[in-house]
DNA sequence: ACTCGAAACCGAGTCCGGTTCGACTTGAGT
DNA sequence: ACTCAAGTCGAACCGGACTCGGTTTCGAGT
C-alpha cells in the first residue's frame, strides 16, 4: 500500500476533541495572522487552553495546523475560479482571479512560502490544494488565451509563479497597498489586444 | 551620538583574530551555498575550527555573517552596472544589469529575504548596500527611461520589487533553468519600442 | 446506570540551535 | 621580559519544536 503522504486534519469524534480541535483553530488563526505562519506552536496551544501534547494530538506538525487554518480560504478561492469563469469574459476572469489569488496567499506572512515549497513536495499538507489551484490556474490562462487575449507562449507555471511572487513582494517588501503592482506589470506584458 | 546601527564587521587587527575572521568567512560562505542562510552558525564555527564565542566575537549575529559573506558579490554588482552603464545603451544597460542582480540575490538560498527585508530597516547590516543597489536601479531606470526604451511610469521601486520577486521564484519554485522568466516578462510588459 | 475500551489529554522531558558572558590565553608594542 | 587589550573559549542559558508514556474522560453497548 503506498504512502499518500500526511493525513489531513480531520473533525475529531469525541465532543472534548472537537472542542478543542475548532478551539486550537481559531486560536491559530489569529496568531497566524498576528505574527505570521512562524508563530510559536507553544504560544497556539497555552491561548487556546490547552496543552501542547494536545495540539500536536491533532495537527502534528506546524504545516499542518497552518494548512488547516487555511483549507477554507483555498476552497473560496477555487469557487470563486469557477464562478469568474462563469459570469465574466475569459481574460477578466482570469485577471480578478489572479487578484484574488495573490491577496489568498497573503492570508499569513509567510504562508506563499511554504505554499510555493509543496507545489512540488508531493509528501506535503498541501499538494492537493496546489494541484487544484495549478488546475483552476491553467483553465482560466487556457480559455482566456483561446480567446486571444493572452500571450500563446504563457504557460500555466508562469503564472502560479506570478502569484507567489506578487504575494511575496507584497508581505516582504515596504507596506504596499491597493491591488499588487507587480501583477498587473506583468498582466500588461502578457496580455493582448 | 546617533545610533548609527549595527557596525560592519572589520577584518581584526591581531594576527591570530585576522586568522581566524579569515577561516570562518571562508567556511561560512561554503556553509550557506550548501545549505543556504539558514544554516546553523554552530556549524560553521565548528567546521572552521573555532569555537562559538569565537565566531561571535566576529560576527554578533546571523545577519552580520551573512551580510559579510556577500560583501564582495554587492561590490562587483556595483561596479558592474556603473560599467554597463559607461558601455552599453540604455535599454541593454538596464537588462543586463537586471539579470545579474538576480543572479545575485540568489547567492545563497535565503539571501533574498534577508536583502528584501533590510531595504527599509535602517537598523539592518545591509541597509547601506541595499540602499547603494537602489541608487544603481535608479540610475539605469531613468537614463532607460530618458532614451524612450522604459515607461515612464515605472518607479524604482518597481525595479527592486522585481528583481527580488524574481531572486524568489528562484529559489522557491521548481528548478529553472537560464535566464528568469518573470524578468523576462516584466520587461516586455514596460519596455517600449 | 455501569462497564470498558478507545479517544483525548497532559506536561515533563529530549533535542537543537542561537546567543551571552566571564574567565582564560596570547600577540605585539614598549 | 612585561603588560594589557585583543582575542579565544565553551559552559550555560534560553526558547521553541516535537515525543511519549501515564492518566483521564467520553460515550457505545449492555
Amino acid at each position: 500500500m503506498p504512502d499518500n503522504g500526511p493525513r489531513l486534519a480531520r473533525r475529531p469524534v469525541r465532543a472534548d476533541g472537537r472542542r478543542n480541535y475548532d478551539a486550537i483553530l481559531e486560536v491559530a488563526r489569529e496568531t497566524f495572522a498576528a505574527e505570521g505562519t512562524g508563530a510559536s506552536v507553544e504560544e497556539v496551544a497555552r491561548r487556546a487552553g490547552v496543552a501542547i501534547g494536545t495540539l500536536y494530538g491533532h495537527f502534528p506538525t506546524r504545516e499542518a495546523l497552518v494548512e488547516a487554518s487555511l483549507r477554507d480560504g483555498l476552497t473560496a478561492l477555487l469557487e470563486a475560479g469557477a464562478h469568474a469563469a462563469d459570469t465574466l469574459p475569459p481574460l477578466p476572469a482570469l485577471v480578478d482571479w489572479l487578484h484574488r489569488a495573490v491577496e489568498y496567499c497573503g492570508t499569513y506572512r509567510g504562508a506563499v512560502t511554504l505554499l510555493t515549497r509543496s507545489v512540488d513536495d508531493e509528501q506535503s499538507y498541501w499538494h492537493a490544494g496546489c494541484a487544484a489551484m495549478e488546475q483552476c490556474a491553467e483553465t482560466l490562462l487556457r480559455t482566456a488565451q483561446a480567446a486571444g487575449r493572452v500571450r500563446a507562449d504563457v504557460e500555466p507555471r508562469d503564472v502560479v509563479d506570478v502569484i507567489s511572487a506578487a504575494a511575496w513582494v507584497r508581505e516582504n517588501s515596504g507596506p504596499r497597498t491597493g491591488p499588487s503592482r507587480l501583477l498587473d506589470l506583468f498582466l500588461t506584458g502578457v496580455t493582448t489586444a
